[in-house]
DNA sequence: GCCAACGTTGGC
DNA sequence: GCCAACGTTGGC
């Protein structure tokens, strides 16, 4: 039994995101400050990491997580804008990223483009996510998990929802806000 | 800075 | 295929 063709992924139907990064690299507010508030989210070098961000679809929910920080957090979400397409810093010899062995006719590494949404007026720091008993199962919580890409569960976005509006809310960029007035939607409601 | 947990590499 | 060695991640 067992054909592994066509192996599944588990969490990979998921619409809801959480992505890390170490704010001395590339912090939230880099994001704020840059062009369209979107950025391609680059060197990403772990296969599971990489089938998630292939999984992202357009319009997908990104939790934005600053790792090895003070305190680690969760401080804002971002959205997809553009799918999965080759990484180019995994062909360019100088960079930090390079892979030697990724062939540029069948690329290995892929990358998404992530815009801004919001920035959290107060972050979510890990240990009250941890104190959160339906958050028991995350996979940023799992002890010893280092996937830098992983999906979140539709109950699990709405928890930490709740938490960031009694926490003090959002933080809408100027750029955004007209948009966001139009829109009958508010999208840190989720979108379920 | 420490170190546990993890993913990858390569010898066999 | 096994597994020890190694490099990296990331909380503390």
């Amino acid at each position: 039994m067992g054909r592994k063709t066509t192996r599944r992924i588990p969490g990979a139907e998921s619409r809801f995101w959480l992505v890390k990064s170490e704010p001395s690299a590339f912090s939230i507010d880099d994001l704020g400050k840059a062009s369209g508030q979107t950025t391609c989210w680059d060197g990403v070098r772990n296969y599971q990491a990489r089938n998630y961000l292939r999984a992202m679809r357009v319009g997908d929910q990104v939790l934005f997580y600053h790792s090895s920080a003070d305190p680690t957090a969760v401080v804002g979400v971002a959205e997809v804008v553009r799918e999965a397409y080759p990484d180019p810093t995994a062909f360019d010899p100088p960079h930090k990223h390079y892979d030697p062995k990724s062939d540029p006719a069948k690329p290995t590494w892929d990358m998404v483009d992530l815009r801004l949404v919001h920035r959290l007026v107060e972050p979510l720091p890990l240990d009250l996510l941890r104190r959160q008993p339906g958050l028991k199962h995350m996979e940023l919580l799992r002890k010893g998990s280092r996937l830098s890409v992983q999906p979140v569960r539709a109950r699990e976005w709405e928890i930490i929802s709740s938490l960031a509006e009694q926490a003090g809310g959002v933080r809408d960029s100027p750029s955004r806000m007209t948009e966001r007035r139009a829109s009958s939607t508010q999208p840190w409601r989720g979108r379920s």
